[in-house]
DNA sequence: GTCGCTCGGTGACGGCAATCACTCCGGCAC
DNA sequence: GTGCCGGAGTGATTGCCGTCACCGAGCGAC
């Protein structure tokens, strides 16, 4: 089924096929067909703003397919990307279950298919179906040692290239490529971004970069890195 | 009721007058009981371990009273006290919900009473009743919230004279006392833990604190800290 | 073709804060 | 009293990295 953005729209969540691996598709059939009749589905183009850090929680939004990056900006336009989410992640639960203020802003990377929930549809469905409610809590806990990650990343690490060797060891075990040479990224971030996800400037990744790459740790070819001795970032790392 | 370490304790959960105002307290009779049978309840002293970064989850504690502090350290010893736990909260449940090592250390600040909860019987508690699975949805969101807080204070303040500075005013709003010189703060914390609070050392806190002695924005007698000008410190901060 | 523009690469410079190395003070043991 | 120890205060030095500045490559618009 062709859409706007080239990519295949999944209408029922009931039929979808991921449902087997993801965290909040794998749910009894009365519980997904009340998901169903509450969900609101919709592609979004790269680039669509989901909702902004300080709005009112309209609701949450289930990134069926797709990548978004969770953002906060200081006053004077600092930029912190504190999360890259994949597929099958719940955006906004936290603000829409306290009813306070949503904490990041949300921004598709590239075409996602999203489906939006309500509010006050979203806490009756909780509210009536336990294991919602029990998934709802795990995504939550992801949510929360995943933070704690980066609260680690970003207080911890006292050079620079401690925080990119993190990232990319991060990366790695996310959705690494081992080939013969190393293990292949395809890093689709521009400097600025990888930047702001380890809070330095750009300046500086592209500088880290070019020394990784003169101690023969990375090598970089486009938009795909390939790390040619994990060992040596490893070290890095933990010193 | 005295107790060995000069707290009063309290075991029951259901005639626990604390229950009205805290999250995971205020549910039915019925849980209520539930979670009494299936609680342990005990006074730690000061400086009690309750469970360490990477261990594997025993179960859950809910802080009765007292405070206690979460850390994460760097292989070389550095530490990040990444929160300060009040009453009320409940500690290591993203850990045992998922089933992973916990993300983080606890320790006791001073003499406190905790109900510890043996996962298994935690996770079952949470599947047959639907409110606390509700309420620690809620806990959870709230963690992450306050994680959020964290990340955005140690990504995106760019002069450490930021983050203490914030930190002071989150202080205010929690325990701040009006008086009419200023704000009156108790802190029972020392340089050094300031400094593993915002990722810094203690030598520059104290430079700091003399700093803003100097700039009469706050006033240090002991243990007590009086914000003069928060205006002041919300400049600094908000730059 | 020529503009725009974004992205990546690099040099120069300066400032903030980490590090090291003391001193001082108060409390406690003895 | 003395010694010890944890906490606080301060100076000197060093180096990392943020900032500013500029240039080149690639690419789409037109």
């Amino acid at each position: 089924m062709p859409s706007p953005y080239n990519i295949e729209i999944q209408n029922s969540c009931t039929a979808c096929e991921r449902g087997q691996v993801e965290l909040f598709c794998n749910m009894s059939p009365e519980a997904m067909k009340t998901l169903n009749a509450i969900k609101f589905t919709s592609v979004y183009p790269k680039g669509s703003v989901l909702f902004v850090d300080g709005e009112e929680p309209r609701g949450v939004f289930i990134l069926c397919s797709g990548r978004a990056k969770l953002t906060t900006s200081s006053t004077e336009g600092r930029t912190l990307i504190v999360k890259i989410a994949e597929a099958g992640e719940v955006l906004g639960a936290s603000a829409t279950i306290l009813g306070r203020a949503y904490e990041v802003s949300a921004e598709t990377l590239e075409p996602s298919q999203l489906n939006f929930i309500k509010r006050d549809d979203f806490l009756r469905f909780l509210n009536s179906h336990p294991e919602a409610c029990m998934h709802t809590a795990q995504q939550l806990s992801e949510k929360y040692q995943s933070a704690q990650r980066e609260i680690r990343s970003l207080g911890l690490a006292q050079s620079t290239a401690e925080k990119l060797g993190k990232l990319l060891l991060e990366w790695c075990a996310l959705h690494g490529e081992t080939t013969p040479k190393g293990i292949r990224l395809k890093v689709l971030l521009t400097h600025e971004e990888i930047a702001q996800m380890i809070g330095t400037t750009r300046e500086t990744v592209t500088r880290l970069l070019s020394d990784f790459k003169r101690k023969k740790i990375v090598e970089v070819k486009g938009s795909t890195i390939v790390v040619l001795r994990k060992e040596e970032l490893e070290r890095i790392v933990s010193i």
